[in-house]
DNA sequence: GGCATGTTCAACCATTCGGTTGACGATCAC
DNA sequence: GTGATCGTCAACCGAATGGTTGAACATGCC
């Protein structure tokens, strides 16, 4: 009886899950791409995009040796739309957007590479 | 290094915690009157609230033998945020306000009690 | 054909998760 | 004080999760 939320919220809960959607954002990528900013196997990565997968937060398209992974926002929107259900707060928030976008700069950058302590 | 977003979307990742939200999203509740609908031991319930609690989803208030569950938006809203940085989407969706609370009232009756086929 | 590349599969391991039961600690009512 | 009620804690259990490694499979290149 898993409901569709329980995939996409399961899914999002991981922090190099939710990486991988911020580099999505950006581009379109290959499976090896995807896994080349990460410290751990690309078996690892492909498992994690397989968890996207089955929530339906990406969609992975083979085309020869390659496949590509791309956002689908369809679950994300499911999920958004769910959580606005409890918005007693404000729904829309563009200084929130701008503060999304330098924080996931910021974890993307965290596992690009070691870092100067903040 | 397990950030907010990883805890509050691993507690949003369990349909039981979803229903206690939504619950929630009516009143304020005594964790026993939070357990009375579920199928399962107050002691699972007491965790499921620990898990919300702890990531701030609700606040808990002991007032003399009773702990009061209250909602408490700003994980919610920190977790819509960081979502609505994926929104290609529409982020304000009334329609979706409405499909979502007949889709909690009918996921709170499922958890409550036997349900004919739909 | 033969080799390199891109990706997944399978088996394994340690840890976490969601549940149980039973004991315990507070608090209120009498 | 006695006893019922409210809630958590601790120990345990089976299943799921996040990672590893090594083998396998497809495809493209020469």
């Amino acid at each position: 009886m898993t409901d569709a939320l329980d995939l996409t919220f399961a899914a999002l809960a991981d922090p190099t899950r939710r990486a991988i959607l911020a580099m999505l954002l950006e581009d379109d990528m290959a499976v090896t791409d995807v896994a080349q900013p990460f410290a751990m196997s690309l078996a690892a990565i492909s498992k994690h995009l397989k968890v996207l997968a089955d929530a339906g937060l990406i969609q992975q398209e083979r085309r020869g040796r390659v496949t590509w992974c791309k956002l689908d926002p369809d679950s994300m929107r499911a999920a958004s739309v769910w959580m606005q259900g409890f918005g007693q707060f404000d729904p829309v928030d563009l200084d929130g957007l701008e503060a999304f976008i330098e924080a996931e700069t910021r974890a993307v950058q965290a596992l690009e590479g070691p870092v100067p302590e903040v």
